[in-house]
DNA sequence: ATGATGCACACT
DNA sequence: GTGTGCATCATG
């Protein structure tokens, strides 16, 4: 085969390179060219670092050392990874952005945008050349047309960025076509589009929506790929030939030129907020990225966090609504039934509509939303809980191993009989956990095929699948699980679903506790409507009062948002203002409550006028694994002046630092356990 | 982050 | 006099 390469008249190659790493440290270092390979700006290299060898990344090229070093104290590098740039100018100046913004080193927000990879899988074969698959020719709804000429179109009238969009409606009623649509016209407009999706739960389903739209024009980048093939993925899409990225929250960094649209769905997820180093937020970079390509943006969910939503009122986003369900289904029976009262974990009313629909040949589903928090050892008599020795969270009963186990460190002993504290027989385990549940199902229906799924009996690798395979096909009458049974929701078979405790998340210390329980419910019967319309849905509280649970029962999603963000202003909480989290841990308490009694002490002097200090005290989630932790957490009116103060007070900390006391900062955290 | 260094106190 | 533990320092 002909090789046409034209020998591009190469920029000579530059004799000192200037390289970051992925340590938590703001500095680069100038290296010589290692005379065997070439490093260029945007590739990986291994340099030698201190006493080691260590990956780091090519982030500047120079002709002279730095004035103020001696030129003889300068390495060379010993290895060049990449053949190729795997990152540009636009990156290195997101890396920057994001090292800025959230308190990182450089490198250690490049190691987060880049694949890890060290080779390209082998040739791969050829990629099936399939041809572009035409779109479906499904008429839009009106509302659907609307919304996908507002996107594509000009005249977006009204709001701050023109061409920032929320796509409010609820399941069922067309969010993904219309995102599908609007990525379909952006690349026959010659740019490229990033579709973001949560974590786990969406992201193999939308990818292959994608791809039977877009075919090899499609690329995915997600947790399951090795990194090998990561790294090719990620040549596919520089080198241009994938034009349109699916992808959880790093898929945000997809280095696609011409970007024009980035969607990202089920805005309202928490995965979006990354969970160590970089605690970038996904929809922050991708406003970002956004703002500074004149890409459009497009959220969507039926249940927006509430800094959307209120950003929607404020003019920063134009609100396009889906208020039709497609099929004509209709959304299912919601109705709240107080558990106070009832003896086991389920209440008569669940134990009824379970039994009318197994005779009526259909399927029920049992969602438990956390496990740790809703299942503890507790004392009826004084009120003792048996915790874990080295984390704050309640034990969890097993029965099946006969322990109490911890479920942040993994901690486990055997439950006491009678309560250590005041020896009364009257303690024990009560709540609701998974394998309690199922015990009581199985005792109350013994002639249903119960199936149970949670992180426990998901051990074993593909039992998830085969369990929901087992379930759609009508092998299982009742399907009891946590989070992840929402996959289940898809089957046609089913026709109940029961919360069986909704409240459970409404006890987090987390001023967020409310709209997640909203979400939640709201999410499921949404769900639910949409594949059985004929359905129910009970949702088990122990607080039928609380406006989370009334709303979300009655799907009155604005009613609830005018509640909540009535609270959130009286409370001065996000999104009314902004906050930033310090976290200290240490192993030793004493030393975690001096590392954050002088943390806090000055601080004081440095918050600007419109800010205020909320602790110190105790993270609600007080020790995990032996770390002992301690918060303060700086909130103010605006980002700016907030974030400066932060800046100033973590370059103080560090001159007089406690030592075996970390610090961890987190810019507007999403969780507060 | 991580490895090197230097200092304090301990013990053969 | 050497050995362990941990605070401090520097990384090109």
């Amino acid at each position: 085969m002909a090789r046409r390469k034209a020998p591009l008249p190469e920029t000579p190659v530059p004799p000192y390179l200037e390289v970051v790493f992925n340590i938590p440290l703001n500095r680069k270092f100038t290296y010589l060219q290692d005379p065997k390979n070439q490093g260029r700006l945007g590739k990986r290299v291994m340099a030698p670092l201190g006493k080691r060898i260590t990956q780091g990344y090519i982030v500047g090229e120079r002709e002279s050392p730095p004035e103020n070093m001696d030129p003889a104290g300068i390495k060379a590098l010993r290895r060049v990874i990449d053949k190729e740039p795997v990152f540009g100018g636009d990156d290195t100046e997101l890396a920057e952005w994001i090292a800025g913004y959230y308190f990182c080193g450089v490198g250690e927000a490049l190691a987060a945008m880049i694949p890890q990879g060290r080779r390209a899988p082998s040739p791969a074969g050829f990629l099936p050349e399939d041809p572009e698959i035409a779109p479906p020719g499904i008429e839009l709804s009106p509302e659907q047309s609307r919304a996908l000429e507002a996107i594509t179109g000009e005249g977006a009238g009204g709001a701050k960025n023109r061409n920032w969009f929320y796509l409010y409606g609820i399941t069922g009623s067309g969010k993904t076509e219309v995102f599908l649509r609007a990525a379909e016209r952006m690349m026959e407009a010659g740019k490229s589009v990033i579709y973001l999706v949560p974590e786990i739960s969406l992201t193999h389903q939308t990818a292959e929506a994608v791809k039977l739209r877009f075919g090899a024009a499609a690329a995915t980048i997600h947790s399951g790929m090795s990194p090998a093939a990561r790294l090719a993925e990620w040549g596919r899409i520089r080198g241009g030939a994938a034009r349109i990225v699916v992808g959880p929250r790093s898929a945000v960094f997809a280095p696609l030129r011409d970007l024009g649209l980035v969607i990202i769905d089920e805005e309202q997820d928490g995965s979006y907020k990354s969970g160590n180093t970089p605690r970038y937020h996904a929809r922050q970079v991708a406003m970002r990225r956004c703002t500074r390509s004149g890409a459009a943006l497009v959220m969507g969910s039926a249940t927006p966090s509430l800094e959307a939503w209120k950003l929607i009122q404020d003019g920063g986003l134009t609100r396009l609504d889906l208020t039709r369900r497609l099929a004509g289904g209709s959304t299912p029976e919601v109705s709240s039934v107080n558990l106070a009262g009832s003896d086991g974990c389920l209440t008569a009313e669940l134990k009824e509509e379970i039994r009318i629909t197994a005779a009526l040949g259909r399927q029920t589903i049992l969602f438990l939303n956390r496990r740790g928090f809703a299942y503890f050892y507790h004392c009826k008599n004084c009120g003792y809980e048996l915790t874990c020795k080295h984390c704050s969270v309640s034990l969890t009963w097993h029965k099946s191993t006969g322990k109490a186990v911890c479920h942040y460190c993994g901690y486990s002993e055997s439950p006491p009989a009678a309560c250590p504290s005041c020896g009364s027989l009257e303690a024990g385990f009560t709540g609701f956990g998974t394998e309690m549940i199922e015990e009581e199902v199985r005792r109350t229906f013994p002639s249903l095929r119960i199936a149970r799924v949670d992180t426990d009996s998901l051990a074993k690798k593909g039992s998830l699948e085969e369990t929901l395979r087992d379930f759609r096909a009508g092998a299982i009458d009742l399907l009891l699980g946590t989070q992840m049974v929402a996959k289940g929701l898809n089957f046609p078979g089913v026709r109940l679903v029961g919360v069986v405790m909704a409240d459970t998340g409404l006890h987090l210390p987390d001023f967020r506790a409310a709209e997640r329980t909203f979400s939640l419910i709201v999410q499921v019967a949404g769900r639910a409507g949409r594949h059985f319309p004929d359905g129910k849905v009970i949702v088990q509280t122990y607080r039928p009062y609380d406006p989370a649970i009334v709303r979300s029962c009655a799907l009155q999603v604005e009613e609830f948002y005018a509640g909540e963000l009535r609270e959130r202003r009286n409370l001065s909480f996000p999104p009314y203002t902004r906050i930033i989290r310090f976290t200290i841990r240490s192993k030793d308490r004493e030393r975690a409550d001096n590392a954050i009694t002088r943390l806090a002490a000055l601080t004081g002097p440095l918050l600007p006028p419109d800010a205020d200090l909320l602790g110190p005290a105790e993270c609600p989630i007080a020790l995990i694994a032996g770390n002992h932790r301690r918060q303060i957490i700086l909130r103010g009116a605006s980002m700016g002046s907030l974030h400066a103060a932060a800046g100033a007070i973590l370059e103080r900390y560090d001159k007089g630092k406690d030592h075996r006391a970390y610090l961890e900062v987190d810019v507007d955290p999403v969780s507060l356990l």
